[in-house]
DNA sequence: CGAACATTTGAGATGGTTCAAGGGTTGTGG
DNA sequence: CCACAACCCTTGAACCATCTCAAATGTTCG
């Protein structure tokens, strides 16, 4: 049902970093930061580089580090047996990924393009947020903002039509990606989007186009800039906002 | 796209408890119990029972309360201004709901039959979870399960076929329902299935009638009964489990 | 009994998929 | 720095899974 993508290997930077930090940190900070209680989690954490297309984690692993998104663009995958693909979520710079995990991972992350990450073991983290209430709540806060965006996801697979799924997709990715000093925001491949939206590629490439010859978006391969703002967003038929 | 239902009254019975035990609470355990942290919440609660069709809250109420579910099944319903129906999930007797909600609902929750619920303020709630690191790691535990599920929901509208959904849909309820002493287990209307799974009702009557011809399940109107697990999960293609 | 509602079933319409081919772009090695 | 290979994207045409519209048949309950 849809086509698939070899994974080239992943250029991962290994760790070197003590999780014993996390406890005297959580004790320190007894009155909780004025700006985010997550900044605390900083001095756990490992640079580190993923190549293109390259594997963050595996479906399955044993959830053993979580991430902050440093630059790049992140997808995170479900596969099916037979090869079907599903991307839950692209995560942006400043995303939190894999926090929400339990005690595996409950789908694959990769990099789209070359991606730079900030790496935390899960057992610091948890340490962490058990001796700080401040990053305990914002952790959950997260998770809880996380699943509302599955919400919307949920919305847009079972109820809306093609051009309402390109519509709604473009607009996230306008306001979370931010688009750069030209309105122009950078876009994954059209089997990335397909695979995203519950569509397939040829039916990305052909409502794309359909949406810039309604003169709604300027389209230039894997760029687009959003001419008409508003024909968009009653074409997402967004609620909220 | 979707046909409409018109929503009855709840019938909701007001509360009268107080919230500033939540502090003492938190204080008192400070050793969390054996069982279960979220035991304690109950204390912070109030019985309330809303009857079929009933709505616990609606999209964009402040979230002031959340719940957990006593008896019955609740669903939780996102609505598009065309009306087309989008059911994010069914919430069964055991289940906590409006947890992970920020400071609004993004969805409506709403009773399929008549619904007994435990009633808990979220200050009250928040409260405790601040000053109980165990309840506080619960709650996000429970968030991250609800995300874990919506990623399976996602997978399921995105990419899986009509029989595909219903198979998967039959086997979700019947483990998380536990089927009663037959091995029966209750469903909803065709409707409220079908905006669960972004079919139709047409669609998903005859899938049911197919997988009964088929042999996998007996069918009688709101009862089915899984006659051939195997083959449902074959249909269902569950990658765990 | 009768009204309101849930379910089934049929037949035709269709949005999106599938299969197929051609053109653009990018990077790489000669 | 050119030429080829590997992708990505676009476009066309036929097909099909699911939807839509329509009607008949339960079922539930006041």
């Amino acid at each position: 049902m849809q086509a698939q993508h070899p994974i080239t290997t992943a250029t991962a930077a290994p760790m070197t970093r003590a999780h014993h930090a996390a406890a005297q940190i959580a004790k320190a900070a007894t009155a909780p930061t004025a700006t985010d209680a997550l900044d605390l989690l900083d001095q756990l954490g490992t640079a580190m580089r993923v190549g293109e297309n390259g594997e963050i984690y595996a479906e399955g692993d044993p959830a053993l580090y979580c991430y902050r998104v440093v630059s790049g663009l992140v997808r995170t995958v479900t596969l099916m047996e037979d090869g079907r693909r599903q991307i839950s979520e692209f995560l942006m710079p400043g995303d939190l990924l894999g926090f929400d995990a339990l005690d595996s991972h409950d789908n694959a992350a990769q990099a789209v393009g070359t991606v730079q990450l900030r790496r935390f073991p899960r057992p610091a983290v948890e340490a962490l947020s058990e001796g700080n209430p401040a990053v305990a709540r914002r952790l959950r806060q997260a998770t809880a903002a996380k699943l509302r965006e599955a919400h919307q996801q949920i919305l847009l697979l079972g109820r809306k039509t093609a051009s309402e799924r390109i519509a709604s997709f473009l607009l996230v990715m306008a306001d979370r990606a931010g688009a750069d000093t030209n309105g122009r925001i950078a876009l994954p491949t059209r089997a990335d989007m397909a695979d995203h939206l519950g569509l397939t590629l040829e039916t990305v490439s052909r409502t794309l186009n359909e949406l810039h010859r309604a003169g709604m978006i300027k389209l230039a391969r894997a760029m687009v800039e959003i001419s008409d703002r508003p024909a968009l967003a009653a074409l997402a038929l967004e609620t909220r906002h």
